[in-house]
DNA sequence: AGATAATCCGTGAGCGCTCACGGCTCACGG
DNA sequence: CCGTGAGCCGTGAGCGCTCACGGATTATCT
């Protein structure tokens, strides 16, 4: 069953070569006439020969391989991010390991050791859950890392750790804001599991666009919630409920907004006409339901993209000649933040 | 920057011992004192080693590193289908490489090359675009191979590839059954793209449906349409407008109904009283537009997690010993076929 | 013409591990 | 007393490739 494959030696020897010629002719680097290079190809592919990527990455202390960690491929959230971290690591000629943690942090943590012991170039990696101890480590042992929604600091640019954030707090505030703008002057927000660091951050912009239109912001207006739409189902319905002078909700994201829906539905309460809805994140469902939801559009798959690109940076810089503009073109280890976007919707026009 | 890893070399000369002794601490393969174990296990810690899988795979001819081959990831059926055949990829001890071929041919041969060179122990390919001739050539070429929706003849047992399909005959049987016992006699069907295999086959369990309860079937209520939103609204709305005689609509996927939700809003008509819509897949999308969809459900993650199940029986019995019962309990180039699941909604009751 | 440089190719060594050996020590029995 | 075997450990070779050399051949210049 384990039929010998064939090696480089194999083909040099068919060729009446030296493996070093051979080697010369697959990766194309000069010191070879075109014509013993064609030849030696041609050999190559007629024996099926394919380089091993492992003896090469013995070799060569590379191995053109990325990771990337991501807490699950099934949420659409980051299956966008995956994606896009998957073309451009594709585009750049390496190919990414896809790891799954499940949001658990021990899970994580046994990830990001496999990806050691494969050596990988790289990592980009996803909403870690981990403590700051816990990543400094993770980013000294990795030869590169850029995070994604995550910020570790001192981020100081040399300590070789990239970064791509999403401006959540603009993205809060924007999303109130328009409430405020179209009148409204009680605006409840479903804030969205306690221990997320996005939603303090939205819960940020939420409560500086009320102070900004000098709202009668109220404490008892925010109530956290799970994050899917069981959970802004409960929680809209509980909110709504106690708090009549609410007209307005923000949600964390687009599933509790749906939930809120549906908590609407149960109490009689027209969308937008009784109560306007807001989401977040632009999730396909956001503009399938009825009535489509008003949210903010966060650029998952640009997420994704970015982080990828400014890990091969990362990567290019150390091993191949430092780049033409030396720093001010572009910072390998510098913090990027991408700002969500709002899309008027039904639920809110 | 590239600071030298520690090795097996360095453990051993710290530890003074050699280096087999290392590795038999490490990987736990008898022939040494639990004491002198412990030792090397703590130095090796202390000095924070990291085996090198790329060594080891050289070494050893195995990378227990394995393949997943899917259209798009961002495409929530592929994903569940991936999260399922990771989880189980993991629990097996294996990481799993996942690649998209963007549903491109030449893009999922470069992905199979790349994996072959790689070397990894074994590969799953979903939905595969290639044509039998290519797909022999790679099943030849990787050392284990599972394919997903996706059949494979000859599929003799002896050649070593697994098969994990769904059964889309009884799925579109089943939906348009359940139409006809609700009393609907003239049953349209948006048959999703020419290409899909899947929609054939659905196709052909909507007409036996048909036959079986002696409906006035007729090829003008079955319409090709892009597999979307946008296709479905389309393609419903000008079957329904041209064909005023069906009741009900039997839909490609959940995203096709939703599209034709749509062009019964379009068109005034309501859904179910005036036109009954079943879908397929049953993403999470479908129980959360108005109507909620009755659909057929497919075990998506179980699909993923079956089909890498039986790549690692492949892969196990190769290398270790034969198993307990040899091949009356599992033989793992089997073909296993799921079966999907009505689920009944509002859009269809 | 000889010297110099370019072009092309081959030769060891080594990347970090495992595998198949073989050697050593210690206990036990005859 | 030595032989035997179990338990523990070390030694070379090799996995398939690349890297840094160095040699051979041909083109170019003074």
């Amino acid at each position: 069953m384990d039929r010998k494959r064939t090696t480089i030696e194999d083909v040099a020897r068919a060729a009446g070569v030296s493996r070093q010629t051979v080697s010369r002719a697959i990766n194309d680097l000069g010191e070879i006439s075109p014509r013993t290079r064609a030849r030696v190809l041609r050999i190559a592919e007629e024996m099926g020969y394919r380089p091993s990527s492992i003896a090469r990455g013995l070799a060569t202390r590379r191995t053109r391989t990325l990771g990337l960690v991501i807490p699950d491929v099934a949420n659409p959230f980051f299956s966008d991010v995956a994606r896009g971290a998957e073309h451009e690591g594709y585009a750049g000629g390496y190919n990414v390991f896809l790891c799954n943690t499940d949001e658990d942090p021990e899970r994580e943590l046994a990830v990001l050791r496999s990806l050691e012991e494969k050596r990988v170039d790289g990592v980009v990696l996803c909403s870690s859950r981990l403590d700051d101890d816990e990543l400094r480590q993770v980013v000294a042992r990795q030869s590169a890392v850029v995070l994604v929604n995550r910020r570790l600091e001192p981020a100081r640019a040399e300590n070789g750790v990239g970064t791509v954030m999403l401006d959540d707090v603009a993205g809060g505030r924007m999303a109130t804001q328009h409430l405020v703008d179209s009148g409204h002057r009680a605006v409840g927000f479903l804030a969205g599991p306690l221990a997320s660091r996005s939603g303090r951050s939205r819960a940020g912009g939420y409560r500086a666009a009320c102070a900004a239109a000098d709202l009668p912001y109220s404490p008892a207006w925010t109530i956290p919630c799970p994050a899917g739409v069981d959970g802004g189902h409960q929680a809209a319905r509980d909110l709504l409920t106690a708090r009549l002078e609410l007209t307005a909700l923000f949600c964390y994201n687009d599933l509790v907004a749906v939930g809120a829906l549906r908590a609407c539905a149960d109490l009689g309460r027209q969308v937008p006409d009784d109560l306007a809805l807001v989401g977040f994140d632009d999730i396909m469902l956001a503009a399938l339901v009825t009535p489509p939801l008003t949210t903010c559009h966060v650029p998952r798959y640009e997420l994704g993209a970015q982080a990828m690109r400014l890990l091969l940076n990362q990567i290019g810089d150390c091993s191949k000649e430092a780049n033409q503009n030396s720093e001010a073109e572009q910072n390998p280890c510098a913090e990027i933040v991408l700002r969500p976007e709002l899309v008027v919707r039904a639920s809110a026009p």
